[in-house]
DNA sequence: ATGAAAGCGCTAACAG
DNA sequence: CTGTTAGCGCTTTCAT
């Protein structure tokens, strides 16, 4: 509690005249300490205020009790969400988190994500769906920390995720139970479609439902947006803009999407869910206050579920690191009604 | 680029036929290195794979090459956004970044942020605003590393941020230039406001500028929300709701609960701007889209100019901490008009 | 320009 | 139950 020089393990041990072996054990909670010899170091370590200095504990274990997170942004809703979740079982566990944001999805391959970056600096890495180079992948791999992905599938890695293209499927699903037969599609972008599944897996499930109901997509109803809000915007005009005929419903691949869209209606006069029936995917923060009907997913979940994965792992469990689909729900409000017409 | 096993920089040495003295002095671009030996070591490192271990350095030298965030949120709009303006201008310069969450402004005070988790870790830390105890100052402040705020001022930090009392002064007055004389406000919640300092710095410029307009605050026309759009939502229904004359126009402390009022004013047929002009504080990503007038703040910019005041006090510039308050912008666009009555 | 050697602070056998 | 001791991998005088 004194001083400003910090105290060392061999500082301890001189007051509590005892060996640094032996204070290491007291600390840790090891066993082969006698109560009061442990009592007693407590004590002193306390008074010193002696914190274990990590990276010679690291140096000596060779486990850095951190866990890296990769993500492509850290300021986008789902992102955030995931973050925030791993770090509360993170911290919980006495864990530090270690941040790596890629700044876009494959923008800068500058500055590629390196195993140079993991070595001997976390235990373990949970990577936020994003496309990684097959190259990147190797180097990771090759890392041998265990690794798990959220929110898309990686190859070779465990993921937790939702699936999406069921959920996407339950989103074409209610369009189609409250009547609407036709039905636009603003889905995510495509030119990191190799790597980057969850676009792909959201249009295979809006399609697939539309076949079964004997439905095809018409191809100047699908516009394509990034996932946020300013795209939804932008691909709302080009679907208004467009000369054909207006879709009596629009499947929105993320709900950011959805609340651009509702903007741009609200901006044309075009009534929800009079109409136009408007649904989305996440169930986003902005989605209950603006009453959008969506089918929702609880990313600080996922984050949770993938630092407890990795933590067991960490802790000797092996095979604690698994798939995990979480579910999806379907939360109807006020955007989607049967069409006027 | 080869094996399983991790090269250590004894095995570089004995490869290159130095001592790891010379190693370590070639791969850190020291001086005292003949141009010769350095490239042979360099190609034999490459070779190798080799990394020097960030533990085993930091041991030696005592700096960790990493810098901590604490922040109460990282999901949240301004948080994400000065985190990814810290990541990048650490990343620039070869920097770690350890995040820690706290799960709320003052929430959880079990989890209370000691210095222990400071020491030994990071070279330095940024705090987002938020009310830490007296306790919780001190410790940091014991640490003695290089600290500095974002977004609010912090007691004894320097601190990057806006004028807050001015922004809001700036929506205020573009209000009051408007013509609005019944000026509603939409601020942010009192109970932290000992430490987090900004909602009450943004409260007091509004009612300076409406004062010095020679008007004053009224009392039914002020609701609390928190900075989300959900409970902008609420406090709109409080607004709303109440009995007294509505104001013609509405002063919220962020864009997210201006958003919030918007889709209730939406809900209940009150047109934006005719019936309500909103202006908020922020310039979320979501404002533009929604069409949000605002004055605007760049919590990226923020950050990185935290992150890389950080960097060049530990790079041993003295002084390079200190005081940033940068500029906010007052952006009109579609939410506010003159009142109709 | 290069090398030898002493740490940095902790952990993990191995003894006792 | 406790102590001794040899590292962990790198940096940094101090010599040469």
């Amino acid at each position: 509690m004194r001083g400003l020089m910090v105290a060392s393990i061999e500082d301890v041990a001189a007051a509590a005249k005892v060996s640094t072996a032996t204070v290491s054990r007291a600390i840790r909670g090891l066993p082969r300490v006698s109560p009061v010899t442990r009592a007693r170091i407590l004590a002193v370590a306390d008074d010193l205020g002696y914190v274990a200095s990590p990276s010679a504990s690291t140096l000596a274990t060779g486990r850095t009790r951190t866990i890296g997170v990769l993500a492509p942004f850290v300021d986008r809703w789902y992102f955030g969400r995931v973050i925030e979740g791993v770090e509360q079982e993170l911290r919980e566990h006495s864990y530090n988190l270690l941040l790596f944001s890629l700044g876009g999805y494959a923008s800068d391959r500058q500055r590629l994500f390196n195993r140079n970056m993991v070595r001997k600096q976390m235990d373990a890495l949970v990577v936020l769906c994003l496309s990684l180079s097959d190259q990147e992948l190797e180097q990771l791999h090759r890392t041998e920390i265990p690794l798990v992905a959220v929110g898309g599938p990686v190859s070779g890695c465990s993921s937790v995720r939702i699936d999406d293209s069921l959920a996407a499927a339950a989103a074409t699903q209610h369009l189609l139970d409250l009547g609407h037969r036709d039905i636009g599609h603003l889905h995510g972008g495509w030119e990191d479609q190799l790597n980057f599944t969850v676009p792909g897996l959201r249009t295979e499930g809006f399609e697939s439902t539309l076949h079964a109901a004997g439905l095809g997509p018409r191809s100047e109803w699908e516009v394509e947006g990034d996932y946020t809000v300013r795209n939804g915007v932008r691909a709302a005009v080009r679907l208004f803009d467009s000369p054909s005929p207006m879709p009596t419903a629009v499947f929105c691949a993320s709900d950011e999407m959805a609340l651009g869209l509702m903007f741009e209606a609200r901006r044309r006069g075009i009534r929800i869910p009079e109409d136009l029936s408007i649904i989305g995917i996440d169930d986003h923060e902005f989605s209950e206050p603006a009453g959008l009907t969506t089918v929702g997913q609880d990313p600080t979940a996922h984050g949770s579920i993938a630092a407890r994965m990795l933590i067991a792992e960490l802790a000797g469990k092996t095979g604690a690191v698994r798939d995990s689909v979480v579910a999806h729900q379907l939360i109807v409000r006020g955007t989607t009604a049967p069409p006027c017409r």
